[in-house]
DNA sequence: GGCCGCATGTAATCTGTTACATGATTCT
DNA sequence: AGAATCATGTAACAGATTACATGCGGCC
């Protein structure tokens, strides 16, 4: 129950909400090419690191499980303070640009096995975000004097990034309402 | 002259490139909010740190100088190797989109320094690159079933970034050829 | 007296990734 | 016989960032 700062690692505990499991079948679920696959690469050995991290936060418990003929699994499931702490991450938009790639991605599948709704308000509340950086994008463009010509181009470049994500966005949006 | 790998700290030889400089010089024109401040982040003791690392690459060499009334400083000079491996860097497209971010708005930055051909022929040939991932990523959308609705949005999510790239440096050509 | 500017650096920490170690079984 | 699967883990390494250490001089 150590003070270690965590972030994409709680996604693992979504794994683990539907049942307890051990660390190689994750693994496997984690590199299904139609699901988290293409957007989260993780080495076996990483991942075993990480459920380590989540012990030690108190958020999952480990119990071992020999089996015959086959090496003994440890078999980590949820505690309550596991189940909240995944739950608040899942519904909590990213707090930077650069987190939509991975960990924002990340969330939008778990969300999406949660159901529509969950999926709908977290695309919500990552729109309301993104539509704060274009704000204040737009504002620190007002105030570039035209003559400087760099600072007008990083500026151009951030909006266009980000005029993108706010596309797709609403784009998640119509499709979470036709399916 | 060790083996380790570089990348970003070639910048840092575009400062030089004029004349010699001392590291904390550097630092002040990295924090110029009308230059890099807003793109390169770098505090005083990890751009000593880098120093070093250009130091043992053979790229700069340094020349201690001291002062009366202030502490003595260490001006760093280009080597040959040195100003061929900026040039080859300052030139050279970034191989993903994660380092457009950064990378490839230092690069233009000290391009534009060198003349607007230069900065022009960087902007076509990451333009080139930026293409062959759009090129990807529509090959890889086509082969997506429609009923895999996360893959789906994951490489929507993707391509739009790839496009707001792409509008983004067409939109530099032109500012080059309009000053 | 205290803070800021000048000027340099070491070391710790954190995060992410990779290499390596182990060992049984099943498939070809 | 050799490869792949199952199953776990330690340790090393690379990268970025930060905290800390030092010390003088000038300004308010």
């Amino acid at each position: 129950m150590r003070e270690t700062s965590l972030t994409i690692e709680h996604a693992l505990l979504g794994f683990l909400l539907p049942q307890p499991q051990h660390g190689y079948a994750i693994h496997q679920q984690l590199t299904d090419p139609a699901g988290l696959g293409p957007v989260w690469r993780l080495k076996l050995s990483h991942l075993y690191t990480l459920l380590h991290k989540l012990e030690e936060a108190g958020y999952v418990i480990a119990t071992p499980e020999s089996q015959d003929n086959r090496p003994p699994r440890k078999v980590f499931q949820l505690t309550p303070t596991g189940e909240a702490a995944f739950l608040d991450w899942v519904q909590r938009p990213v707090a930077h640009g650069r987190s939509l790639r991975l960990e924002f991605l990340v969330k939008l599948y778990f969300a999406r096995c949660e159901g529509t709704d969950v999926a709908s308000r977290l695309v919500a509340a990552q729109r309301a975000r993104v539509q704060e950086w274009l704000a204040d994008s737009e504002g620190r463009a007002d105030q570039t004097p035209n003559d400087r010509a760099y600072s007008r181009l990083v500026a151009q470049f951030r909006q266009g990034q980000i005029e993108a994500m706010l596309t797709w966005l609403d784009h998640c949006e119509v499709t979470f309402h036709e399916g």
